[in-house]
Parts: structure tokens; sequence; C-alpha cells
DNA sequence: CGGTTATATAAGGTAATGCTTATATATAAA
DNA sequence: TTTATATATAAGCATTACCTTATATAACCG
């Protein structure tokens, strides 16, 4: 049990905006396009708080082209999946980046 | 499921320290006393510590003659029981609060 | 190459957090 | 009632957090 890492863990979801970003993400990976639209803060406000969940090693990002698309860790320690499990995803209008793909 | 609530709740044990504090009363009730000697800080600021934790509906307390006993919740929130269940206890040494005490 | 688009980083301001010391409250004890 | 003890509240300060606007980076497109 290492405090530290539990400590900006949860420090990483305990504001209300991130929640919601988990919450997006909940149904498979998302591009930032979407995410600004969702929260209804600036795109840098949004930026930074995909990096204060991504350094908390909640979140994974993958390189598309010009697009960055986020999707949630597979592996989370149990009280961040039990948070995760808590949260009521939150649907997206399909944006540009989510067209194009390998339609897997 | 109340964002708000799990955003108060989050934000509640967000904090190394209040986390030190539920990892002290996973053995029972404990008084402010034993606490302020476990996180090395002021004992105002063990009681503010305790009160958010309070506001937040995690612990208890009961109060007895000039002491105030607090104790976790028995019915937590399940993403704040996976918390807690992360948490090593942390043990403390008696004070003279639990001294004279119904010896259950 | 130059322009456009998606995202990240930098800088700065305001608000919230968590500590401290000083003081208030409440119970107990003399 | 006076004094002592346990805890809470108030006020002030330093640090952190989260937003904004401005700018940088990187990929794509003509």
């Amino acid at each position: 049990m290492d405090l530290q890492l539990m400590e900006k863990q949860l420090k990483a979801v305990s504001d209300s905006n991130r929640l919601k970003l988990l919450a997006s993400l909940k149904n498979g990976e998302v591009c930032v396009c979407d995410l600004v639209d969702i929260l209804q803060v600036s795109q840098p406000a949004v930026s930074q708080q995909l990096r204060k969940l991504k350094e908390a090693n909640i979140i994974l990002e993958r390189k598309k082209g010009t697009w960055k698309h986020y999707r949630l860790n597979d592996s989370q320690t149990p009280y961040i999946q039990a948070i995760i499990d808590e949260l009521a995803p939150i649907p997206l209008k399909n944006c540009l980046c989510s067209i194009n793909e390998g339609e897997a």
C-alpha cells in the first residue's frame, strides 16, 4: 500500500470535471475535442486535466495523426476501479476523430 | 450516483494526513489526543481534518465527557470502503481516554 | 513550403486548502 | 466558583489548484 500513490490518484479524481472525463471514457476511447464540449471549459483546461489523470496512471493516451485519443487504463487500483464503477457513462456525439478509424 | 457527494467524499480522502486518520480508525474508536501524536501536526489541524471527514459522512463522533471519540462510519459508499480497505491500520498507544471505558 | 487543425505548454490571476497561533467552549475536578 | 483539560473555532498566511489567454508544437493538406 503506497500512500504517496494513493494520495496522488485520489487527488486526480477528486474534482467533478475530472470525474466527468472518466465518465466520458467509460464507453471507450475519446479524443480531446469531444471532451471540451462536455466540460464546457477551454481546450487547455481539458488538456491539463487529462494530463493529471494520465500522470496518475488512470488513463492512457494514443496518438492518431493530429488527434490524441484517451482511454481508461484497463488495470486500475481497486479503489480507483470502484470510483469508475460508480460513474454513470456520459454519452458523446461522435466527432470527426472517430470516423476513418479501423471500424474495429 | 450523486456527483456532488462523490466529489466531496473524494476531496475529503485525497490528503495523506486524512488517509492516516482513516488508517488509525481501522482498529476502532480513537480520541483526538491520540491522532495528534500520529500526524505530528497541531491539535487544531487534526480537529479541522476530522471535521472534513465527518462532514463527508465518512467518520462519526461520540462525545464522552471531555473527550470526543471518532470512528469509521460502518456504512460507507463502495468507493470509500475500497479506499479504507487498502489502508494498513496504524497502531495507537492507548491514551487516557480509552481507559475507564466500558472495557467492551 | 505555408496554412490549417488538434493538442500541449506557459504565464498569470483568483480561489481553495491546510497549516499555524490565539481564543472560545464545555466538561471535570478542586 | 475557580482552575485545568480536551476539543473546536477564528484569523491569518503560504501553497496549491484550476481557470483563463497567449503561444508553441506537430501533423496534415494545398
